[in-house]
DNA sequence: GTGTTAATTTCGGCT
DNA sequence: AGCCGAAGTTAACAC
């Protein structure tokens, strides 16, 4: 990613006609070849852009440009809409690059953690009796979801989505093959719990013995509510 | 603005919770305080951002984050919805600090330019005998957006919005207060020429003895189109 | 100022 | 890949 201070004025031309007038702005030159122009306050959007795929070039500053006080020209091109961002630049106060290296991106622990979270907090929702092991029980192949004992005192392992597919199903049987070679949690019962289960997943889940769960996340969150209003 | 390039992760917590995994990223301190989280592509959006308006603040890292390697934590704050994102610093690879300004925002020539440059070049929609003299005629207190001849020879100012209201008559007014002053222009008679015009500004102008003149915008772009096609 | 709607929307989920 | 709908939406416009 390049970094550059710079007084400039923009303009564009796509969608719509645009102009920034000139001023001393941020211009964000990304590693995919888009580019951001902003100014020091407002929103997260940038006042200008030009988003990937594109290409920037320079272009001759010709004579009259140049008498206005322009010194390079950048022409950003969409590679597909034909969308044209020029930057005239008048002075570069700062310029940097930097290897970020690709980023994992942002993890939303939306619904399916909460499912997770609230679920364990009401465990009984899996069953009179049940009693929480422990969340995110790390095994050889990945964490399973939850793992409790049921009333019976046999351990149970439930697997939690938003929307229940066959993938979860054989997720947690490969989960299940796992833990019954253990001994000391052997037998380890299964539960597939979702918001949504799809006919297919129920079907298979059962066939192999494995109950299904229909989680409601809205009563999970009132149970929730009502019980830990500590804050 | 203040540009730092640092290795982090994130949380954020307010209508969502989220998390960014450590990695390499842009953090972008503006001036009223928001922060931007970008990484090196994708689209304009950033990973995670903090609107205006909000605090930024350094919390004490402990010690079990001093050993995971983190060695600020900056935590910003909504000053209204309590919405919170926590920057954990690991390294920072740059950090620089720059003065912008104030920006003079984005210009959408869309519309309002297009209707200016169409009826400059069919000038006669503002009654016949009518000749350009020119657009953008600068006077002290700004442009002037057409000045035309009418078929009296008598100077007319033209101004020209998408949306005519009370502010464009005002707008109007002062010009041809400025304009009448002039000996080699006045008399200076005014056309207040929009998309629509509103009734209010509509009474306003012509009590002041100011033309309105409704612009047709697809009729403008049939002309321009028929007698333009030279690309 | 407040509500309503478009956006160079972006983004994810689903068919 | 295309279509539909939500978004920590943001931004402009009407009332």
């Amino acid at each position: 990613m390049r970094l550059v201070v710079a007084t400039c004025s923009v303009n564009y031309a796509g969608r719509l006609s645009a102009h920034l007038p000139l001023a001393t702005r941020v211009l964000m030159l990304k590693s995919d070849g888009s580019v951001l122009i902003h100014s020091d306050g407002g929103s997260y959007k940038p006042l200008n852009w030009m988003s990937p795929p594109c290409i920037t070039d320079t272009v001759d500053v010709d004579d009259e440009q140049r008498a206005a006080g322009v010194r390079e020209v950048w022409r950003v091109t969409h590679a597909k809409t034909a969308d044209m961002l020029v930057i005239s630049i008048h002075d570069i106060h700062h310029d940097s690059d930097h290897e970020l290296g690709v980023d994992p991106g942002l993890i939303k622990d939306g619904v399916e953690a909460d499912l997770q979270r609230l679920s364990a907090e009401n465990i009984d929702v899996y069953g009179d009796g049940f009693s929480l092991i422990r969340r995110e029980y790390f095994t050889a192949i990945g964490p399973v979801d939850i793992l409790a004992r049921d009333a019976k005192g046999e351990t149970v392992a439930i697997e939690i989505k938003r929307r229940g597919d066959i993938d979860g199903v054989e997720q947690l049987t490969r989960y299940l093959e796992l833990l019954n070679r253990d001994s000391t949690l052997a037998p380890v019962h299964g539960v597939f719990a979702a918001q949504e289960i799809k006919p297919q997943a129920r079907t298979l889940a059962e066939d192999r013995g494995i109950r299904c769960v229909v989680l409601d996340y809205d009563e999970l969150r009132g149970i929730d509510n009502s019980q830990n209003r500590l804050f």
